[in-house]
DNA sequence: CGACATGTTGATTCGATTCAACACTTGTGG
DNA sequence: CCACAAGTGTTGAATCGAATCAACATGTCG
């Protein structure tokens, strides 16, 4: 569950072989929302966020990605969701094609492959139960310690905006900075900056995401 | 999209060489949450609930699956979900490792694969939106209108109960109630029994259903 | 420094939940 | 076959949590 390291990640990955390594500014697009799905993308370093615009305007942000996931494997025909990057990032761009020929003949690519669709359903499967049923406290404290777990610190860096944070909880921005003012009130957590906090109570922090 | 019919399904299937087909009775257990997933599962005939229930008793539905469905992707080490039948079923059993052993040697397979996996991922994303971005009515809506594909006549039949459809979407089952009493006052459905329903004006559920 | 974007806080409103009563459907045994 | 009971679904009234509307604070960048 926990990702390797990146170098490991990007030395022993045997996609590596079949993309590039491309370079993409803070705030640019690495593949947009209904656009034919030809690639897939290793995330080497960075993060990144996939948005779904309705046509009425509604937001969805379908997930954060970080070093070392996989992003596009979702979208068989064309993609479902807007990719963007929330800071620089190097990702690995691999063609679909050619990734799928290889999953045939390589064994550890298939096996990469499964693995990483399996996770992600299941991240997914996670999300909907957070968003489904959940109450705006828990939603925000369960997102706070979801991230905590990838930095394994109990510092945690919020690459995103508030915006992007109800988005993804199914929130408005309103309700999930009440959420994180309430979490300070009750010293769970700490503002370092708002871009960047400290968990003072994990206990407490997992108790509330339930 | 639209599921092939069943004997073509059957017969055409290279996993059907790879397991056996089994039939479950209706209410049974086809896997439980937490179990480890040895296992695939196509289903045959039917349909199937999956269900998660979290420590303090909430209960959120995954999905609703149908003849052609490939149940139990989604859970790499143990099973996420507990998969009920909702009424009798023929289900196809497949062996984990058999089929990912196939899928390296058996182009076929893998294809299946993945496109059953990525067409899960995007039923999963619509899904998301649908309980993070809609009103009550827009999801009951939805849903139907979801449900009506399968069966390609205006005639819908609902193997679930009202609380799994409130389950689903995120909602109480007082809710999911009045939004199809309300649905039915605008004449845009007609129920004929509490389980079997008429879509009578399409373009208003999908208008509905936003 | 000043301007604009981002985030916070308060007051009010609104939609969905909760609690409660009632109706319908289904299955069982007398 | 009917009576009854248990399960399932519907409807109404009151409550609650999050959204909305609005003002203000803080952070960021030219």
């Amino acid at each position: 569950m926990t990702a390797a390291p990146q170098l490991t990640l990007v030395h022993d990955d045997p996609l590596v072989a079949l993309g590039e390594v491309k370079t993409v500014s803070a705030g640019s697009e690495i593949f947009l929302q209904d656009q034919a799905a030809s690639c897939l993308y290793r995330l080497v370093s960075g993060s990144v966020r996939t948005i779904r615009l309705t046509e009425d305007g509604r937001r969805q942000i379908g997930d954060f990605f970080f070093a070392g996931d996989l992003i596009g494997l979702e979208d068989d025909g064309a993609h479902a969701f807007t990719a963007e990057a929330l800071e620089r990032c190097e990702i690995l761009v691999l063609r679909r094609s050619q990734v799928e020929a290889a999953a045939t003949t390589n064994a550890a690519v298939a096996q990469i492959l499964f693995h990483a669709g399996a996770a992600r359903l299941q991240r997914m499967q996670r999300h909907l139960i957070q968003i489904g049923r959940k109450s705006a406290i828990e939603r925000v404290a369960a997102a706070l310690a979801q991230f905590a777990e990838r930095g394994d610190a109990e510092t945690v860096e919020l690459p995103m905006s508030r915006q992007d944070l109800a988005d993804y909880l199914g929130l408005t921005i309103e309700t999930v900075s009440r959420m994180i003012s309430q979490l300070q009130a009750h010293k769970v957590i700490r503002l370092n900056t708002l871009r960047q906090l400290r968990i003072c109570d994990p206990m407490a922090l997992r108790q509330l995401a339930a």
